[in-house]
DNA sequence: ATGGCAATAGAGTATTGA
């Protein structure tokens, strides 16, 4: 089975490039975030006659979250229980016996401000929650933009980014901590060529300069790990006409 | 230091993203 995250920025304008991506890359599973969409406008039907189930979890203008299956999904929970938040950021169900949760964590803004607080708080309830879910399933994923590059090598400039949202060291070990859990980042369970990123910048040709961060992240418990074989960032959706700023990131479970 | 670019809401420009 393959499973997949993309960050497709405004599932309104991008249904097409989704569309697309899916008749060239059918994964089983496809987790989205900033769809950007109340409940009542999401696609449903173009997406199941894409060949997909859909859960979702919307709000009007900012984040909003859907889980895509090919086969069906289970036990579907919307939102952290162990925090109440207004904004739509996570969805979870269980696919094939595996745990799916996707996740679009808070961008954070600026180090030291409020939202960046909200960001390591957030976090902070969802490791509390993942760690329940580790519990009850061995088989478990969770998917997402995280806003968080995890290490250097993950980073266009790190020196430019030092300190600064998204490569913070509160960021970096939150990250660590929910890994803790007994997560692995799929992506390095493998070798990898160099300068691997999930996102670019819109301005100044980012993407031609590849100067991007990896941000998208595949996260397996220990027992998926060992099922997973592949894990790749797909760049080609990011060459189309009118892309999201983020690629999909694809891991294959055997 | 600031804006660059894109999407949204909504009607000129502000907010957010990363």
């Amino acid at each position: 089975m393959k499973i997949a995250t993309w960050n497709v920025n405004s599932l309104k304008v991008r249904l097409p490039h989704l569309l697309q991506w899916l008749a060239a890359n059918p994964v089983d599973v496809l987790c989205l975030q900033e769809t950007k969409l109340t409940d009542d406008k999401f696609p449903v039907a173009e997406i199941n006659a894409a060949g997909y189930e859909v859960v979702f979890s919307g709000q009007k203008t900012y984040n909003g979250v859907a889980i895509l299956s090919r086969l069906p999904l289970a036990d579907v929970v919307r939102n952290n229980p162990y925090y109440q938040d207004e904004q739509q950021r996570l969805i979870a169900a269980t696919v094939d016996g595996v745990r799916i949760i996707c996740a679009y964590v808070p961008n954070g803004q600026a180090v030291g401000s409020d939202k960046y607080a909200y960001k390591l708080g957030w976090f902070d309830a969802l490791r509390k929650w993942v760690g329940e879910e580790l519990n009850i399933h061995e088989q478990f994923a969770i998917l997402g933009d995280y806003n968080i590059a995890p290490e250097d090598r993950d980073v266009h400039d790190p020196e430019l980014w030092a300190g600064q949202i998204h490569c913070s060291d509160l960021e970096r070990e939150a990250l660590r901590e929910l890994c803790g859990l007994g997560l692995v980042d799929a992506f390095r369970l493998f070798e990898q060529p160099e300068k691997q990123y999930s996102w670019w910048d819109y301005r100044q040709m980012a993407f031609r300069r590849n100067r991007g961060l990896r941000i998208d992240h595949i996260l397996l418990s220990q027992a998926l790990a060992k099922r997973c074989e592949a894990c790749v960032i797909d760049r080609e959706p990011r060459k189309w006409e009118q892309p999201s700023d983020h690629t999909p990131v694809i891991a294959t479970i055997v």
